[in-house]
DNA sequence: GAGCACTGC
């Protein structure tokens, strides 16, 4: 048995999971409104958050703070005649709920109230209730770092902290604080978060006070292993037929799992077993979920469940908070977890498994007990869970931070090192992000504080990586902008390339065509010009094994990057044939992520002789070029470095001369 | 000769 059912006393608790998700939860409109729980609170609540300048407001799933405090706020006047803003770390959350409070308030979305995301702004001048991204947010606030247009900020899932609510916490902190210093209109600013992280919130924002509020969540038992589980798949799949064959049909299932391939190899493993069940089993539906999978197929898993049926969904943490799924009764969790990390020394970004946070496993939890009370096994032992870490690494100490420092040199921040960060990143990390952008050109010191370039300023316009806005930017001194502009945007969505491991050499023999000896940034630029050519048509795409849905996002980055282009006056023009100018401004843009091949037929990085590879997946992996640019290095079984262009020694030098006069091997013979 | 969790501007 995977766990223990019948030993110590099962601990019933109150789950109090983050995260409304008004996708799917979706209750009645207006009619509803009156019976949420936040609804017996609103006078009180009212006057509180009148009075104060910075608040945070705990609220349990169900308790109705996103669609009803906005509303309470506005309809009180409370910040009248500014815009409230309330930001969301996902997009369809946004949208959705500008939607569904435009609905409340019987009123045309865009108008009243309306939603602000990348590549779709539905709002106007009379907008007053405006829900976007934090990303979005963040973006609004390089352009004006005091958030004039805004009385009230509301940052809501703030335990999810993102890299960009965490960014924010710091700005709406900081516009704050001039705005009253200037005797400007005040900023007040509500942090919305479920029960993780109350004390450092508050702590943060000079002890702001906390405010609960009561939720409706249904009661979860949570049941541990008895013993530590060697093989968490084996017992994943223990419990999911040992819950099958006890309880009634039509209670179903979700197990987490780490990623794509574990899930659909239990996908098999479990359809198998399934079969062979006894009579007067119900019928298992077994789906797997997970973000790359095509979108009919995800869609899969919302189906309600067949009469005397029972649906298993196998998930990755996509199920912890971006999708919610209905009529959930059991959580299998195998508190495993697949997450990046990132070393500032190496510039190594490493996907791994590890085991959750507290944080996490009670979210995973909280998803059984949605619509009526719910049970969680967890698959490790209570004395392995309080091990577990309580919080899970905010994504700010996890990442490269050049993007990150670039936004906050554009905020005017006055010293990076030392901004106000809720959770400060490693100084190391700060100063790896400094190094990368002076290496770009982009800061300078001017009496003694670091400031952005002319240069700097330019690529803080972009919402990109600094090295690909600098790509962009240095084009037009190679004559191929346009060619420039289509390679940094198919860099920056999900590969558009379709890989189906079943029909490698279907792929192989389609792919051939597109294939450029100059690598795989140009090779990408082919496939995209064949794309064109035939308008993006459907049968073309799947004939090609190329993810049209990722090129269509590619498509619509490119539109919004060539805008910025047009705003800067950049001209834009197209070297057509002439490719070798592509390649230049690679390697003066890439020229960090350089490698040598060296004598014994191995890669070395340029910057610090590390050892690595050509990722199988490039188009020349067969071959041995002498020097090359990549756009990333991921680290798996070896070093490999992803997206290739070979390139002449001389233009790295060129690119960065001191960097490069002692490293490059090349220049030293 | 490999394989990638999830978001977002």
């Amino acid at each position: 048995m995977a766990q223990d059912r019948e030993g110590p006393p099962a601990k019933r608790f109150k789950a109090a999971p983050p995260g409304t998700q008004p996708q799917s939860a979706a209750p009645p409109a207006h009619v509803q409104r009156r019976s949420l729980p936040i609804s017996g609170a609103r006078g009180p609540l009212l006057a509180r958050l009148r009075r104060l300048d910075t608040a945070i407001l705990i609220g349990e799933t169900g308790s109705g703070k996103t669609t009803q405090l906005p509303q309470y706020l506005y309809e009180a006047g409370i910040g009248h005649p500014g815009v409230i803003a309330v930001t969301q770390p996902r997009r369809v959350a946004a949208v959705t709920l500008a939607a569904r409070v435009a609905e409340e308030k019987r009123t045309e979305l865009g108008k009243l109230v309306g939603y602000t995301v990348r590549f779709d702004d539905c709002s106007c001048a009379e907008t007053r209730l405006r829900f976007l991204t934090d990303g979005m947010l963040l973006r609004e606030a390089i352009g004006d770092p005091l958030l004039h247009k805004y009385s009230v900020a509301i940052l809501d899932e703030a335990h999810e902290r993102t890299i960009h609510t965490d960014v924010l916490f710091g700005v709406v902190k900081a516009a704050q604080k001039k705005r009253k210093e200037r005797g400007l209109r005040p900023l007040k600013v509500i942090v919305m978060s479920a029960t993780m992280d109350v004390d450092m919130f508050s702590q943060y924002f000079n002890g702001a006070p906390v405010i609960y509020l009561e939720g409706r969540q249904h009661p979860i038992d949570i049941f541990y292993t008895k013993e530590r589980q060697s093989d968490y798949l084996q017992a994943a799949l223990v419990s999911i037929f040992q819950i099958h064959q006890e309880a009634p049909a039509c209670q179903d299932i979700l197990v987490f799992l780490t990623g794509q391939e574990e899930i659909e190899a239990m996908t098999k493993t479990c359809r198998d077993v399934a079969q062979h069940l006894p009579e007067g089993c119900p019928r298992m539906t077994v789906l797997p979920l997970y973000a790359s999978l095509p979108h009919s197929q995800q869609l899969r898993a919302f189906k309600p469940t067949p009469e005397g049926g029972r649906k298993v969904i196998l998930s990755t943490n996509i199920a912890e908070t971006s999708i919610t799924i209905a009529g959930i009764k059991f959580v299998v969790d195998t508190g495993m977890v697949k997450a990046k990390k990132y070393s500032p020394e190496t510039g190594l970004e490493v996907l791994a498994v590890q085991q959750v946070s507290k944080a996490q496993a009670w979210q995973r939890t909280g998803r059984a007990g949605r619509q009526e009370s719910g049970i969680c096994y967890r698959l490790y032992t209570e004395e392995d869970f309080e091990k577990f870490e309580e919080m899970t690494t905010p994504e700010i100490q996890r990442c490269n931070l050049a993007s990150v420092v670039l936004q906050l040199l554009a905020l005017k921040i006055p010293n990076v090192l030392t901004f106000d960060f809720m959770s400060k990143p490693s100084p190391d990390a700060i100063q790896a992000a400094i190094d990368q952008l002076d290496l770009l050109g982009a800061v300078t010191q001017k009496e003694g504080q670091l400031v952005l370039t002319p240069l700097g300023k330019k690529m803080a316009a972009f919402p990109l990586d600094p090295k690909f806005s600098k790509a962009i930017l240095l084009s037009p001194q190679f004559h191929c902008a346009e060619e420039i502009l289509t390679i940094v945007s198919l860099l920056s969505v999900d590969s558009v390339l379709h890989n189906p491991p079943a029909q490698r050499d279907e792929v192989q023999a389609a792919r051939k065509k597109f294939i450029s000896s100059e690598g795989d940034h140009l090779t990408l630029l082919n496939v995209y010009r064949a794309y064109k050519n035939v308008n993006g048509h459907k049968g073309w795409c799947r004939e090609n094994f190329i993810n049209g849905r990722n090129m269509k996002l590619m498509a619509e980055v490119r539109a919004q990057l060539r805008d910025i282009c047009v705003k800067l006056s950049m001209p834009l023009e197209s070297c057509r044939g002439d490719t070798a100018g592509v390649r230049r401004c690679l390697a003066h843009s890439l020229f960090m992520n350089a490698a040598e091949l060296r004598p014994d037929g191995s890669y070395g990085t340029v910057g610090s002789q590390q050892l690595v590879a050509i990722h199988p997946s490039s188009v020349l992996f067969q071959c041995k070029p002498a020097c090359v640019v990549y756009t990333g290095l991921l680290r798996t079984s070896r070093c490999y470095m992803r997206d290739l262009c070979p390139v002449d020694a001389e233009w790295l030098l060129e690119a960065a001369p001191e960097y490069f006069r002692r490293r490059l091997r090349s220049a030293k013979s």
